[in-house]
DNA sequence: CATGAATGAGGTTTCATTCAT
DNA sequence: AATGAATGAAACCTCATTCAT
């Protein structure tokens, strides 16, 4: 699916990369769409264990957003560039299969939570004000899809980029923040 | 194609759509792929305009970069709903269709290098450096894309907040880069 | 049509290629198969034409069989490369288009009767018998027709070897042929 | 397929007149070709069956010459009225599909060569010089696939007329071959 | 005589899914 | 748990033919 697309992926071509058999997979998965609905719960588990990996040694908050961060964008030995081809194109799914678009949407607010909950604990550190946790959050996040979806779709951006000016347009987002009052 | 997917709208469905034959869709476009490529097109140009309309009034650097945000981003009269489910679905179909991948990338380029113009007209203006404005370039164009795929596969942002959001952290962006030396 | 054969030639292509739009095409022939049909006579001609040129200086009837041997098949300047995988492209669709069965035989039936009358016409020079002139131009019209089918349909065959090879098949046949009682 | 040609059967038909669904068609051969090609070779085997029945019960180099042309022309029991309009069908498609082409071809230098080492031994035999049996091969076997021709796309030729005309030539050819020197 | 857009039936092929074994 | 033949709907695309201009 990351190759070919959902579409593109027959059930034949995946049960033979998986040395299995057209009968088996529906043995096991029911339909189609259920793979890719696991898919998608493997992609959310893969970055989460990415993130614990990397704030584990941390103590601030500050810190943490940087680990979120590069969780999700930077090319370590432990990022499978498959997966960024797969986020875009379970993306891409979600807009038309109704359960797609569920569990997507699950996967990304369990992201967001967290995203938000790091930023608020930042702001508080640095004495900031909160009201607008929501929005900073959402606008981080989509920095990370989006550089997902053009590091995919082009050669335009230089690799490895992400993750630092993603950390940088953080910073200064954050930075900018008014003071708590 | 915004409804149901590249794969999920049959060229009958199409040309029943435009109030065509199945023969004349192809008799205009040879092949499905070409529809899409077509379609890209369509939405640069689009895109393109909007951003004329709003750059022409504005007269500063730091005015364009709103512009071009809202451009993409702002939910107004002229905005089109669908182009939004367009531009995710051309992102994830450019993954594995080579022609699509190029028409593209060449609209992402064109589209990043005006960006990258506007700011760096906007640090010149405010005395700043201008080494990354590549990078800084990306990052806003990413957050405009990763907020096109989370507004429409998840109903997790409030409606419109792209527009502040993004503005606000180019804002910061912009401003916490140091002075030009 | 000889180069793709006749479902393969769209009557769009044979209009491009003789300089033509589709809808001319259709004014002067009404079918597809009408265009089939004018082939079938203009190859008719043409190979009756080739006789008529190399049978007018030659007095004995014995040469003139040869000079119809040699207008099937010799490879002269004259030759048309693509009239012999006409028709063996013209010889298949006869087996299952009604009217090109009629002109492709009526067409073979001339080509036999003038064959038939010049062996019978050697024969009496030679004083053998006639009475199986239907069989023997029968027999070495087949002979010309395999040679058409075999030329262009494999590369088994040296150029140019069927001309010496089937006079000399046909003069032994006549030589063996029995005395007149 | 000999009813209607290559292009006229379509695969739901040959499906239906096979007592298959269209996509089991699909799921052993693949494509439309590879029925034809796996044809080709049913043709084949056929045909050499039939000689190996006639050549069993004879001795002479001489009469295996008959054989293998009765095995070809001659309409008995086992007869295949089908098999000519295949075999015709088969070399028109050959002419501008390239791998029917390679394996009819292949199919063809087979058969030649069986003929040729025939046409020797029957010469040898009789102290006859075996300089041209190429050509003489070549030509016996033009005969054989011109009746085949003719047989099936026209009326003229007398029912069964092609075993006992192209038996007479190939004698009449063999008989005027000059001694070995 | 000439154009070329338009038609719509029908072609081959793919594919998710089922099921007897 | 596993196989893989079988299904049949639906996909994209081609094409001979028509017709307003």
């Amino acid at each position: 699916m990351a190759e070919r697309g959902y579409e593109g992926a027959s059930t034949h071509a995946i049960a033979r990369a998986a040395g299995l058999t057209p009968g088996l997979v529906h043995y096991h998965f029911g339909s189609k769409q259920e793979i890719l609905i696991g898919l998608v719960q493997l992609l959310a588990d893969n970055v989460r264990a990415r993130y614990e990996v990397r704030s584990g040694p941390v103590t601030s908050a500050r810190e943490r957003v940087d680990a979120f961060i590069d969780a999700h964008v930077a090319l370590d030995a432990d990022a499978d560039p498959n997966a960024v081809r797969c986020w875009v194109m379970v993306g891409a799914e979600a807009l038309h299969q109704g359960e797609v678009h569920q569990v997507y949407q699950e996967a990304v607010r369990v992201e967001l939570e967290l995203l938000e909950k790091l930023i608020r604990d930042t702001l508080v550190d640095s004495g900031k004000s909160t009201s607008d946790t929501r929005a900073m959050s959402a606008a981080v996040f989509s920095a990370i899809q989006g550089a997902y979806q053009l590091s995919v779709s082009t050669d335009l951006l230089p690799s490895g980029f992400a993750s630092d000016s993603i950390k940088a347009m953080t910073r200064g987002l954050l930075h900018s923040t008014k003071e708590s009052s």
